[in-house]
DNA sequence: ATTGTCACCGAAATCGGTTTCGTGCCAGCC
DNA sequence: GGCTGGCACGAAACCGATTTCGGTGACAAT
């Protein structure tokens, strides 16, 4: 009832408004070296003044450019993980405004569903890009979209990121340093609460800490490692799993800080203190670790800018770089609070000396 | 320099493969009445064998219509309430695809930039409506959008929201609740840990904190409301301030539950136990409220499916329903765990009678 | 046999840009 | 003066769809 809908100036009316053609216009506006200066400058003027701005859908399809790039939602069930989305979104689409590109958000789908997806992104046109996160060991989006020679970044690492564009935290090194932190405080049975190790990050996680545990001399005993899913609720269980048995651990690392939560929970459940009986570290650097009781010791990830990387990596895949100089590691770091501390307990070492479950 | 990259087939392809024109295989997929029974199923055979589909952005070109929604980024240090971000993405994505429409995400602008941010997306004609969440009270960009005359829902109200359409959860009814729920455990001194009220949540919630404080004939006391930033950190400095006076309340209500885990925190910096000497109530309702110390009683929102609904309701405006209509209110409901326990402390309320700070 | 109707489809305009190609004009040069 | 060569711009094709309009053939009506 009030103003009408803003109508925005097109090509045509801007072009006979200078009594010049379309085409003339269109190539003023975008630097062709054949049009006088003078007239760029008058047609540069013109458009500011009528406040022209080139229609991008119109644009898009001349162009064949499809000015987007998408953003693959995780599966829901990696919900706990979320804080970080919106941060990388917030990232990801500064990096592309900038560019006037935008960023479009896809749902998870069931992963039968993957190669229909990855096919309609591709054939459809509608994103000139792709950033895909929390990889499986084997992602068949990743394969899907290297046959298919579409442009892509991954967040995180599969077992081919040789071939592929990606930006990660370096899980496995942080585990070899949250490890060798707890034996320097003298743990010696120190437990493991992992994520399913179909996941890059699971496997990387995990393989950090064997390799701890095996550089510092102590004995590889699978009957300290639990897999559970990445909640709370998953860390809860995994460790009154881990501190029910016979010669429990009396230190935890834990793939992420939520499972880390729950491990706390879980060993004050058992009237033990988190940071004294049982140490903890966790993973991800989560602010909301400053007041859990105690505070949690954690690996925290630098992930301030990481949806601004991912994005100008991407960009620049898609401007026709080769995707495997675009692979970007780096390192979390502890993040000393109160839940890991020295060893209390005696040397039960020697009573493990022999003891092995499972090979 | 394996399978080249995937070329869609064209309208023109496809019509040529049928020995038909463009504009009739156009009409006959799009259910036009010119079409004859046969023709129509032929062309629709075809064009399943072929793959094809209309490329979206010359259909969009075509009809002037985006085929797309925007959704706007809540402000960055509003950062802690991002958990939810990620849900409702999901949920919006999964209602536009639907239609096949797309999702894009923008990021959050300074507010002085707001006016030019909206007209963009107005008079760009990449999207055909807009999400925003967490309004001010005096959002200049409900109005922006509603002069325009553009389709757009709030997530949250305004103060102006009889005439736009919303979503949201009543903050005002769930501190009520709380309060209620505070005062039958025999509190009678209760603070309010709040957000800042330029935020419409942060208004309401107060509002209901100061109905409840009033219906149950409490004192108003200013001395006992502290507004603070929407983290962990604003809440424990809030909670040391409520609880460093010399007649302290024996309860807190916090606007969001990452300010009631650090209120927690607070509590027992000073060496009492939460739930116990002093009570906590937070709103939100996160997962990670069960594995805190103790188990956070909060007033869980419903937002299992906010996302999907926020979608709908858009759609339904952009297809030129009456904003009005699409106005949805849910309940918040009290999550009882372990925080928020019955009053130890002695009758002080008499003390507090005639005492009254500000006003 | 002519006309009118209806069903069905083709041709062409359109959406709003980009890009190729061609052309008029003027300067320079022999 | 005529020929060449740039410079600067216009005309038109094109991107890949949608939609309007008009036309053809079959068939019934007169």
């Amino acid at each position: 009832m009030r103003a009408p809908k803003q109508r925005r100036t097109s090509l045509k009316e801007l072009s006979a408004h200078l009594g010049l053609s379309a085409g003339t216009v269109s190539r003023a506006l975008n630097d062709y070296s054949d049009i006088s200066a003078g007239t760029r400058e008058r047609v540069r003027k013109a458009a500011v003044e009528l406040g022209y701005t080139a229609n991008p859908l119109a644009r898009r399809l001349a162009m064949g450019i499809a000015e987007a790039v998408a953003y693959l939602l995780p599966e829901r069930h990696c919900s706990i993980s979320e804080p970080f989305v919106a941060q990388l979104l917030a990232g990801l689409s500064e990096a592309l405004v900038r560019r006037n590109w935008d960023l479009i958000v896809i749902p998870s789908v069931p992963s039968e569903d993957a190669p229909e997806m990855i096919d309609r992104l591709v054939t459809s046109g509608r994103v000139s890009g792709v950033v895909l996160s929390r990889p499986h060991k084997h992602d068949a989006r990743i394969k899907l979209l290297q046959d298919a020679r579409f442009p892509f970044i991954v967040h995180g690492r599969s077992v081919d990121h040789e071939n592929h564009a990606w930006f990660d935290v370096d899980g496995t090194e942080a585990f070899v340093t949250a490890v060798d932190h707890l034996v320097g405080l003298g743990h010696s049975r120190i437990g493991f609460i992992g994520a399913p190790t179909y996941y890059m990050f699971g496997q990387m996680r995990l393989d950090g800490y064997r390799m701890a545990i095996r550089a510092n001399g102590l004995p590889a005993d699978d009957g300290l490692i639990q897999f559970t899913e990445l909640s709370d609720d998953g860390g809860e269980r995994a460790a009154h799993q881990l501190l029910a048995t016979d010669n429990p651990p009396t230190a935890l690392v834990c793939a992420t800080d939520t499972q880390a939560i729950g491990a706390l929970a879980a060993i004050r459940s058992l009237g033990m203190t988190p940071g004294h009986e049982v140490s903890v570290i966790g993973y991800d650097g989560l602010q909301l670790g400053r007041h859990t009781n105690p505070p949690l010791t954690t690996m925290a990830q630098p992930q301030a800018d990481s949806g601004r990387r991912l994005g100008e990596m991407l960009l620049s895949v898609i401007d026709g770089g080769d995707p495997k100089d675009f692979q970007e590691l780096r390192s979390a770091e502890l993040l000393r609070r109160k839940s890991a501390g020295p060893n209390i307990s005696g040397p039960t070492v020697a009573k493990t000396k022999n003891r092995r479950k499972h090979t």
